[in-house]
DNA sequence: ACATGAATATTGGAT
DNA sequence: ATCCAATTTTCATGT
């Protein structure tokens, strides 16, 4: 087990300088630091957090984020920067995150520090995401008949001008079929997605098509906006039944 | 100072659960299991990590992430749970997030836990962003003319069967003007949204319309599909010049 | 590098 | 509660 690299208990700023100096951008180490701290961003927007206390996790790919005591998103970020630097200014830590394109850059400055840990995160083995809409995609492919009896698949993911159309097929009639699948519920925009794909092909065919929207769910306004363009909902699942993907968690049976 | 609440460091799986029941929802403790597990989500979607070694953070708004050694985005998460449980199953300790609505459920098993940590994170004082569309909208109606000169502003988030309009307005020449924001690059799909505004503002309103797609840039595709649309592109920053916003990092100037 | 589109998107605001 | 739209979206993928 080795886990825990390394950590230190209210580091004075010379102290943190150089724990951080030692373990950023080490391998698969993960450095923290909890500390109250102001945070300023620059880039694509800007902001400004005022002190206030933060967790700081530095990954070895470069990213950045600094979390608030509630949220799963961080109160400031940076995906993958390319240079971390850190400094003394005034007596004070600072670490600043830069990025080249886009031109970004996170700047902290460690008022007071509780903390800072180095975690060596060993390669984890694997990791296996179901009910994502490739997923759905490729599911209805191979089983049309969920869509419409008897349809028959052209292409997936056939590209136009003006997007792509996620499965595209020749029903029973003879007419042309464009589905566009969602893998949760249905809103407007998808509306009109598929009303643009389904003009745009009886512009090119020049043949009757129709347009199919396939979700769990769709909204209510969107389902009036659906009949308005006379286009048909189908219900799909993204899951299988919950039973079938994996064992229910056991714990707490009964109790 | 009184941030780093408790700590342990590789308590045997007793001890790490009587240190989750002591510290879970307590006020602004955020609680982190840094740990060899494994992590299962079902929900929304359905997702399995095998055993690898990971930083689990627990918010008292019961949010829950778990981080892998590189990125922004945690490997599994949950927003918000509305109970959070822990146990021991088969000797390991057990810990189970939960939410209704939607239904959805992230189970991670402890193998190895090589610290637990309680953090009291105090209130942090403020928080800007500037750059946001919403603020981009404000400004461009205080000075409209940034987009055209003598453009009358006559509406802003105007909604309509389609959609809400961003900015809506009438030109020096009569006609009614559609302006579509963006706070990044603009992509087709913004043209394709635009195009949606201008034609069922015409249908309504019988009037000669105009459509502008307003933002900083533009990608090649878009513009494209801009022209064939006969809309036009207007470039409008979301930030102002970088000095401007705040001062720039002072920090290793000049080494 | 650029463009596109999915995501367990998350989050905040309006209805 | 539902629905919609922005987001420093992030991220993977294809060109």
């Amino acid at each position: 087990m080795c886990v825990l690299r390394e950590q230190v208990i209210e580091p004075d700023p010379d102290a943190l300088v150089a724990f951080l100096d030692e373990h950023l951008r080490d391998g698969r180490v993960v450095v923290q630091v909890v500390a109250e701290c102001e945070v300023v961003y620059h880039g694509r927007a800007a902001s400004v957090a005022d002190a206030g206390d933060y967790v700081v996790m530095l990954k070895p790919d470069g990213s950045l984020q600094v979390h608030g005591y509630k949220g799963v998103k961080p109160v400031n970020w940076q995906p993958q920067t390319d240079d971390v630097w850190v400094g003394i200014e005034d007596g004070q830590v600072v670490l600043v995150a830069e990025r080249r394109s886009p031109e970004e850059m996170v700047r902290v400055v460690f008022l007071e520090t509780a903390l800072a840990q180095a975690l060596h995160l060993r390669e984890g083995s694997g990791f296996v995401l179901m009910g994502s809409e490739a997923e759905m995609q490729r599911s209805l492919a191979r089983a049309p008949e969920l869509i419409e009896p008897g349809l028959t698949v052209l292409d997936l993911e056939l590209p136009t001008d003006v997007g792509g159309i996620d499965l595209f097929g020749r029903g029973t009639d003879g007419s042309l079929v464009v589905v566009e699948l969602k893998r949760a519920k249905a809103t407007q925009e998808a509306v009109h997605q598929l009303a643009r794909y389904v003009a745009r092909v009886r512009e090119l065919s020049g043949e009757r098509v129709r347009g199919v929207l396939a979700a769990p769910t769709i909204s209510k306004p969107a389902l009036a906006a659906l009949a308005r363009h006379d286009l048909v909902f189908c219900e799909v699942t993204a899951l299988p039944e919950p039973e079938t993907t994996f064992a229910q968690p056991g714990l707490f049976d009964g109790t």
